[in-house]
DNA sequence: TTAGTAATTGACCAATCGGTTAATAATAGA
DNA sequence: TCTATTATTAACCGATTGGTCAATTACTAA
């Protein structure tokens, strides 16, 4: 019984994440948000709620998706746990060269734009990057640095916001290397 | 000849920063600005150009205050290079106990969410961030740490973004300690 | 005192903001 | 085929956005 929908809510969940990605929450209009689904905001506002909700489904979708995927790059059990930190870090000297990659993590541009106005927002802000957290412990447990997580870790987001600011590909590999060198000592 | 100024520039534009500091580039509205300034934004425009304009006065100003503050705090001639640093993180743990502190640096902010968008911030960014980088290799100039000026700068930002993503105390503390046991390494 | 100049004000502008709703369309079960 | 239910659409809402401007005000030099 009654009218089936007619878009796949997974295609509108990238649509949406992307579109918040790149401009941020106060940066994204409904006009750009319709732009990217297809979606008109009636149809929106009945499926998710209100931008605020859309905002929350991005940000859970990026958990989901991204977030998972660097986890997974992070415990990847074939590979050293130097590979996989150097995987990382090299993951944002090949950001600093793409338009896509100057969208920066979508995790740190809401924590920078919108956790400090938005509980819920911080909260998922903050399961996420204590996930990608956990992760970076899990590539350090078997090196000499097993105590360095936190290190790593805001390692990662300080390079975010430098790709942010146009930050140049040997300014990333230097960071990188640095991180690499890290590794290696007592 | 002329009607004089009724406002002090000075004050103008440290409540201009202020603002733009707060709520970010597309987060403030004039209504906020002329609550903030006391000018109404007819008295702006003339004296200062448009809503991006009054941005890169905000910027300017951080980068004369601020970011002197902190290129003074990491020359500092009478401390050693290790405590000019352990200075620079532990005004990272007192920010994340302030309701200023979660503001977080306005460099940073404006690298996540106003850079990729338009080159004169960009700009006067990197121009900042270029000058905190300089510090920090002057403080680190007589430590073992010499090499790890990359290091410790994208360090910094990182544990702004965790500032403003609700980290906590204990977790800014975690990251100045390892920062400061790194400065003792090879 | 007067003339010239610039600062200030508040009303005003079109455009856009996020959000709502009544009408229409499309389906499944009876 | 008919009915109940839900999805979709597009027009519409008041509020707010960034920006402009003519009128007024306050000053200085002549």
């Amino acid at each position: 019984m009654a009218r089936p929908r007619e878009f796949d809510s997974d295609v509108v969940l990238t649509a949406l994440r992307d579109v918040f990605w790149e401009h941020g929450y106060e940066g994204t209009s409904y006009a750009n948000i319709t732009a990217a689904t297809g979606l008109q905001k009636g149809s929106l506002y009945a499926a998710y709620g209100d931008k605020r909700s859309l905002y929350l489904e991005a940000l859970g979708r990026y958990d989901q998706e991204n977030v998972s995927d660097g986890v997974a790059m992070l415990s990847g059990a074939n590979l050293s746990g130097q590979q996989r930190i150097a995987a990382l870090m090299q993951s944002l000297v090949d950001a600093a060269q793409t338009k896509r990659g100057r969208w920066g993590c979508l995790l740190c541009n809401a924590a920078v734009d919108q956790a400090p106005f938005d509980k819920p927002t911080e909260i998922a802000v903050q399961k996420s990057m204590e996930r990608m957290k956990q992760g970076i412990a899990n590539a350090l447990k078997d090196t000499p640095a097993a105590d360095k997580v936190e290190l790593v870790w805001t390692l990662y987001f300080g390079g975010r916001v430098i790709i942010k600011s146009g930050g140049s590909k040997a300014n990333l590999i230097a960071i990188k290397e640095q991180v690499l060198s890290l590794l290696n000592e007592s």
